[in-house]
DNA sequence: GTGACGTAGATGCCATGGCATATAGTTTAT
DNA sequence: ATAAACTATATGCCATGGCATCTACGTCAC
């Protein structure tokens, strides 16, 4: 059968418009207040919080989560070892990469800017997403992110 | 009263990362197709179909409606206009600022490029959007987009 | 009209990401 | 054991965006 609640009316171009839109306003807005508040900025929060839960990570594994290129990926880690928020251990299992794990300093400085990103999101989404429409639309994007990451889709070459 | 279904059960640190998650790998994807089939990307297909749908726009609306940097925006319509798909019009009422349009080779272009667009995305998204879920999600996003717009949140500087 | 102030956008400098390449280390086939 | 093939990531070059600045122009008060 075919087609009870076909459904589809979904203006895809427009969806993607609002997509872009909200992420690119509030990884801004993120910005300013990390940056402010902590001297860093929403990329680096991110990774220091993916060290923070897979300590021991490799400079691929934050590649692959965020889908960026490696080359980029060791780049950043060099800033936050610099500051010395990371550490690159060696692998004693492959002498070719490093483990990667947060300092001290790296811990307590992901769990204080994690509280300004968390209070920062409420503030923004306001109640955005507090419906149940706002649970549907959670969910789907989150369907959409596994459905993105199982088939390897958008990842840059380097 | 208060409370029936307060339901605010999200986690928005989550849903923030499953958010940029997505848009980079959509974002990522339509590049390397709109590249490789019309030789531009992404965003500048958005940008060109701005113009196709505001004719006579200034770089300032085209940097308001993409929360991006009004430098960032005039040396991106520059591309643009060397590949002659934009022209600057001189603005009659303000010999600041330039009225831009589309020439018939960009207008050309978005159309091709705008059936691209849409088909990649289709492809992308499957049926992640077409459920009533779905929908719900669409329009969660696009009212975010319109809250952050209206309270002018995460535009940059420049 | 003229000067003070405000605005549009062009431009330069810097930071960051993509991609290509280089380097070192690992695996595989013989 | 050794050479060839593969892999992890560091590094260099280039493109792009943010932000500061500069210039031309516009607006307003007087």
């Amino acid at each position: 059968m075919a087609s009870t609640s076909r459904g589809d009316r979904v203006d895809l171009p427009s969806f993607f418009a609002d997509l872009v839109r909200c992420e690119t306003r509030l990884y801004n807005a993120l910005n300013d207040r990390l940056r402010e508040r902590h001297g860093i900025v929403t990329s680096q929060f991110e990774f220091l919080r993916f060290l923070r839960d897979h300590p021991g990570a490799r400079v691929a594994d934050i590649a692959a989560e965020f889908a960026i290129g490696i080359g980029a990926t060791s780049k950043g880690i060099d800033r936050l070892e610099k500051r010395a928020w990371v550490i690159r251990q060696p692998n004693p299992s492959d002498r070719r990469s490093s483990l990667l794990d947060l300092t001290d300093d790296g811990l307590r400085l992901v769990e204080a800017a994690a509280a300004t990103f968390t209070e920062t999101l409420a503030e923004l989404t306001a109640g955005a997403l507090s419906g149940p429409s706002g649970q549907a639309a959670v969910q789907v994007l989150s369907e959409l992110r596994a459905t993105l990451e199982r088939d390897q889709i958008g990842l840059p070459t380097g």
